[in-house]
DNA sequence: TGAATCGATGTTTTT
DNA sequence: CATCGATTCA
């Protein structure tokens, strides 16, 4: 092997070469971090470090794979010995490898969001709690944060006892019945992969050192998204040979409200004072004028690692900014301007389109159906969230586990067995009193206690699953899974059925078995516990494939680390006011610097996903829960520089002459952050007498100079000096 | 027991 | 508006 570091940049090459001692790299977008990264390993590799010796932490499956495999293109075969995984796998494995050691069974599962939330509902019932005052979804929302926070039930309790914060304390009596109900269940949740890591490694110092002797070399990628008890987690393991590389971006920073702590990539200098840092900033994905538009964004936030993105692509493509009718209308302009686009050569692939939130993409798919164009939606409904495939996992979770109440519950009558309610109930009944799951109770309640019909039918549920347990080693996952599709009749039920649906749901289940075929090809750990435990951590974007003719929809917040020729950002609308809120920057976050400030980050990493073209959307009218709503420009498009725009009926005209001519106001003037003036405050909403109502979303200036971007409802806006404009208050 | 109907409730973003 | 849950009726 020989690496070859002539593709690198200056920056790039330093980074590469520091192998020992702590580094950070601030790469940002489109900076070449994965390439940094995978000739890292190849370096070390070279110099001799033992594959088994490196650790590489990224975000998601998909992007560990790319690592990988890029790595193994570089360094050859002897890469396949790095451990390059996700914290939560990674975790997973730590786990599965010191169940001896931490006191844990080994045949533990891990539990998604929506069993995680279930088990909560059943914790609120026993304490007898109001699920509208302390709904579930919310509970647990608390929970996954304290446990990012590496917080224990008691931690909580405490510091809301210091606190007086009545309500929080109530949220730690349900963690801590939760945490219980877990135990006996068998099952972590998310958070708990790296809190149990992170506890049982402190507790076990010759243990933690045994895996800071095996990982001599770590590496963390999108470091701005550690939560704590990640950042924990990576510097406990880095404490002994402080080879640590972390990489990540601060302006991508996105996931806050998920417990990712933005400090950690700040503070890293603190915790290594000798760390060496490098700065990545010569961008090879996007042309100049986008990079320029990003900018424009991006540096309105404060508290940001000074630096700033350049380019030497060529200076091609363009930024269009549309403003449109309503979801619908705006809907049928980005389907316009692909057909019209893809005249010039871009395959279908080359198009992603972007948005705030899930609920935006079904306008889209409509339109884009309508035109018979292909499309590939990343996210919203997750093929492993759907019914029929949870249903098919809650069984083989039974038969792994038949104590899991979760999974008892949501199967016993699927498909119908008649098994009711009231039986439920008594079953419940009966298996609190005493202590036992509700699998178990089974075995010991009669008639007396449970009509017979009922019984009957829970008994022959009950030996389907006890059938498939006597078997478990003799048959691959594969087969375990046919013989519950043809034990409980699933797919019969469903073809009995004339419900267009359940078309579809045999397809998945199909799809689903397939999926089983592929992980029994190429996993290691081949058993049922095996597979059930690395199910909980795929993710939908894990299975993306950008081979397709497709054109691509997803999340903002999906999009992070991809790119595409052609970028569509849609729905850049800005409330009227703080109760109805906008959808971007979305809700209340307008009104909240460090909420917006992280809405900003999420329109860069959107527009630095652009390679070549940007769209940029946005509709006066949008419909909310079936109501319509009227919007304003986002800030992000003035920010960008964007005060002019193809506004409806006359841009499409434009468009279909000269596709690409969009309108920029260049002399657009700085914002002036400074706010030396109270009277006129952004977000004021302000009477004007010519145009009507409007609110000040911009100003620069001060005194006499004082200008004010107001935007007048109806979607236009003026720049007015301050002085002349004579404005009234209004709110 | 289970299908049908009514009403409340909700949208950020997800490993 | 669409989905989920609770309540009601067959």
């Amino acid at each position: 092997m020989n690496i070859s570091l002539e593709n690198l940049n200056n920056s790039q090459k330093e980074a590469v070469l520091h192998t020992q001692g702590p580094l950070i790299i601030f790469a940002g977008a489109g900076t070449g971090k994965t390439r940094v990264i995978t000739y890292r390993i190849a370096y070390l590799l070279e110099q001799g470090v033992k594959p088994y010796n490196i650790l590489a932490v990224t975000f998601t499956n998909k992007a560990a794979n790319e690592m990988r495999k890029r790595v193994n293109d570089l360094a050859g075969n002897i890469a396949q010995e790095v451990k390059v995984s996700t914290f939560h796998s990674f975790c997973l494995y730590l786990l599965s490898c010191e169940t001896k050691n931490f006191g844990i069974d080994s045949n533990f599962l891990v539990y998604d969001m929506g069993e995680q939330v279930n088990v909560i509902k059943e914790c609120i019932k026993e304490l007898n709690l109001d699920d509208k005052k302390f709904k579930p979804t919310w509970v647990a929302n608390r929970i996954s944060r304290a446990k990012d926070d590496l917080d224990t039930p008691q931690d909580m309790n405490n510091d809301c006892q210091s606190k007086g914060d009545f309500y929080g304390k109530t949220i730690s009596a349900i963690y801590e019945l939760y945490q219980k109900k877990l135990k006996t269940y068998n099952a972590f949740d998310f958070g708990d992969l790296i809190m149990q890591t992170v506890l049982n490694l402190q507790e076990h110092p010759e243990i933690l050192s045994k895996y800071q002797d095996k990982f001599q070399y770590i590496l963390v990628d999108e470091y701005q998204d550690t939560n704590h008890a990640q950042y924990i987690l990576t510097k406990m393991l880095a404490q002994k040979y402080k080879n640590i590389c972390v990489v990540g971006d601060d302006d991508q920073s996105i996931y806050s409200w998920r417990g990712a702590d933005i400090t950690n990539i700040l503070d890293f200098e603190k915790d290594y004072p000798d760390c060496k840092t490098v700065k990545l900033e010569e961008n090879y994905r996007s042309t100049p004028k986008i990079l320029e538009r990003a900018w424009n964004v991006i540096k309105n936030n404060t508290g940001r690692v000074p630096k700033q993105l350049w380019t030497n692509n060529e200076d091609k493509g363009n930024i269009n900014v549309f403003q449109n009718f309503d979801e619908n209308d705006e809907a049928t302009r980005v389907v316009d301007m692909i057909l019209i686009n893809r005249q010039n050569g871009y395959k279908f692939s080359d198009f992603a389109i972007f948005y705030r939130t899930n609920a935006q993409s079904r306008v889209l798919e409509d339109a884009l159906r309508r035109q018979g164009i292909a499309y590939n939606i990343v996210g919203t409904l997750k093929f492993y969230e759907r019914a029929e495939i949870k249903d098919i996992m809650a069984y083989l979770k039974l038969i792994h586990n038949p104590n899991d109440n979760v999974s008892f519950r949501r199967v016993v009558n699927v498909p119908k067995r008649g098994i009711g309610k009231s039986s439920m109930e008594k079953l419940e009944y009966f298996a609190t009193s005493k202590g036992l799951s509700l699998y178990e109770t089974l075995k010991f309640v009669g008639t007396d206690i449970i009509p017979r019909t009922s019984l009957v039918a829970m008994n022959s549920f009950r030996m389907i699953i006890e059938k498939n347990v006597m078997t478990i080693f003799n048959k691959t996952v594969k087969e375990i899974v046919e013989t519950v599709i043809e034990d409980t009749g699933y797919i019969r039920e469903l073809e009995l059925s004339d419900n267009p649906e359940n078309k579809n749901r045999i397809e998945n289940i199909k799809e689903f078995v397939s999926a089983v075929e592929e992980f029994q090809r190429i996993s290691p750990d081949k058993t049922l516990s095996g597979y059930l435990s690395q199910i909980a951590l795929v993710t939908d974007i894990d299975s993306w494939q950008d081979s397709e003719d497709k054109v691509t929809l997803m999340t903002l917040h999906l999009a992070k680390g991809l790119e595409f020729k052609n970028v569509f950002i849609t729905g850049l609308e800005e409330g009227r006011n703080e109760e109805e809120g906008g959808l971007f920057p979305i809700g209340k976050s307008a009104y909240n610097e460090q909420e917006l400030e992280e809405e900003r980050r999420l329109m860069y990493v959107g527009m630095t996903r652009a390679k070549e073209n940007l769209y940029m959307t946005w509709a006066t009218s949008r419909t909310v829960f079936g109501k319509p709503h009227f919007n304003m420009p986002s800030r992000f498009l003035l920010e960008a520089g964007f005060t002019e725009q193809l506004s409806n009926r006359s841009a499409r005209n434009v468009v279909n002459n000269t596709p690409f001519r969009y309108k920029e106001d260049v002399s657009y003037a700085p914002i002036d952050k400074v706010d030396d003036n109270d009277t006129y405050k952004i977000g004021t909403i302000v009477y004007h007498q010519v145009f009507g109502n409007g609110k000040i979303i911009e100003k620069s200036g001060s005194g006499d100079n004082l200008k004010l971007i107001v935007l007048f409802s109806g979607g236009q806006w003026k720049k007015l000096l301050a002085k002349f404009a004579n404005l009234t208050i209004i709110k």
